[in-house]
DNA sequence: CTCCCGATAT
DNA sequence: ATATCAGGAG
């Protein structure tokens, strides 16, 4: 089977299973969406929202970030990991919307990567989540994990990833697609020990197959 | 490539 | 004890 007609399988079983997925991220103004997607590096998204559900009563725009002191910021966000970076970018990026946004966030990737703290994923995030926009498909650790578990690319370089991905993912699809991959990555593809024999895509999956042969 | 870094499951 | 969690900056 080629990577396409994999593909064709798998994707409706898991449409099947998760549906029209929405971020697990809460947030009420698009600023506090792109401060939570900062947040949930290296993070889950449940802690994320225990963070924020305090620091969202009291920041909804840039100006609130303004007004709020880096240890103050840091003491809200701590348990998040990373705090300390994560503090100083979102100090760093609230700045530079205020000098050049206010608070509309840009909808050009090109431009939202250069707010401090926003990289290639978070901006795509942003953007699918916010207005629908794909620009390209999110490939975070989950994506990352799963794509090369499946078959789909032999590449741990999410650019590379991204690109292989592309080839045969129809671009309507790849927003939910890296949703998908993000669910079913935490419910059966686990990182340190997946559950194969549950697992609704197994048959078509290159790492199940393999161990089954051993 | 390394560093950042707390919470959680195993 | 240790791997892992919706990564980004230098």
């Amino acid at each position: 089977m080629t990577k396409k007609e994999r593909f064709k399988k798998i994707f409706p079983i898991l449409k099947d299973k998760f549906g029209n997925p929405k971020a697990a991220l809460e947030f009420e103004t698009p600023y506090q969406l792109m401060v939570a997607v900062i947040l949930s590096a290296q993070c889950t998204d449940a802690r994320v929202n225990i963070v924020t559900k305090e620091l969202f009563k009291v920041v909804k725009y840039p100006k609130d970030i303004r007004e709020m002191d880096l240890e103050t910021l840091e003491k809200y966000i701590k348990s998040t990991g990373f705090y300390r970076n994560k503090a100083k970018n979102i100090k760093l990026n609230a700045e530079m919307m205020l000098e050049k946004y206010d608070d509309k966030i840009p909808k050009e990737l090109e431009k939202l990567v250069e707010l401090p703290g926003v990289g290639r994923k978070t901006a795509n995030v942003v953007l699918g989540e916010l207005w629908n926009i794909r620009e390209g498909i999110v490939v975070d650790t989950h994506v990352k994990r799963l794509s090369n578990r499946i078959g789909f690319v032999k590449s741990e370089n999410p650019e590379i990833i991204e690109k292989e991905l592309m080839k045969f993912v129809p671009k309507k699809d790849w927003f939910v697609y890296s949703h998908y991959m993000i669910l079913h990555g935490r419910d059966k593809c686990i990182a340190r020990s997946p559950k194969c024999n549950i697992c609704e895509i197994r048959d078509y999956c290159k790492y199940n197959l393999d161990n089954l042969k051993k």
